[in-house]
DNA sequence: GTAACCTACAACCAAATGGTTGTACAAGAA
DNA sequence: TTCTTGTACAACCATTTGGTTGTAGGTTAC
């Protein structure tokens, strides 16, 4: 399925950042009010670096950006990534309701017999 | 953040079951009319233990049911699992779009200075 | 019956993941 | 200047992941 600008690549990236608990409270965070990566830090129990590594998977997907500031690096919310995934898992249910009505189609005709991309 | 009755680990399943391209290929078709496994598996080119070992990780997630009928095992897409996934997303959109709000609250009223969230 | 097909599952492997500690350096504060 | 803070990055480690092959058992077809 080709939706949105988006390659095969850039969505499993999105999906990974996205499988992780640590990794969505982030981007709450971020996107409720940037965050320097060290003041995020303080919210869990692991060590600065790991952090840091967790910012860099939400970087590399685009879910956030990082912006210098002086001696801080500044964490804020990709909000046009994240509304990507959401129209991306919105499509999912688009062909679902398609297919439904498809179905409702075949079964209101009676007669037809339609075969649905059995493929066996 | 909790939203809809799921666990923060059955979340980070469904992402993570989505964020590879042969599992959200695998969901687009058993929506568009369910597969047997072997029916799926003819279509990538990997071994079959592969593709089942991919339905596994999204039956995990409840991103689709297996059902046997005879010696084959029919796979069906879970949509109410993917759908929540996709309001799951759209609450972020939402927390963004109150947050803006509230800024331009702040920016209308001009004069009180209100740190949000700053917590550095 | 035998043969072919569909599935389950174990064992194995290379690579990626998610964490750690340690080192280094720049920017602010005292 | 010195001290502290914030960041970057490398090295290391255990575990998970995504693939393989092989073996075995249950169905269906002939």
């Amino acid at each position: 399925m080709v939706v949105q600008e988006l390659t095969d690549t850039e969505v499993d990236g999105i999906f990974h950042a996205l499988s992780d608990t640590t990794r969505r409270d982030i981007v709450t965070r971020v996107i409720l009010g940037e965050q320097s990566i060290s003041a995020l830090a303080r919210h869990y129990d692991m060590s600065f670096a790991a952090v840091q590594k967790h910012v860099a998977v939400l970087e590399r997907a685009s879910l956030v950006t990082k912006e210098r500031n002086g001696r801080e690096q500044i964490v804020r919310g990709g909000m046009t990534t994240l509304r990507k995934a959401a129209r991306l898992l919105d499509a999912y249910d688009e062909i679902w309701r398609q297919r439904a009505e498809a179905l409702e189609g075949i079964l209101a005709e009676g007669t037809k017999q339609i075969e649905i991309e059995a493929d066996r």
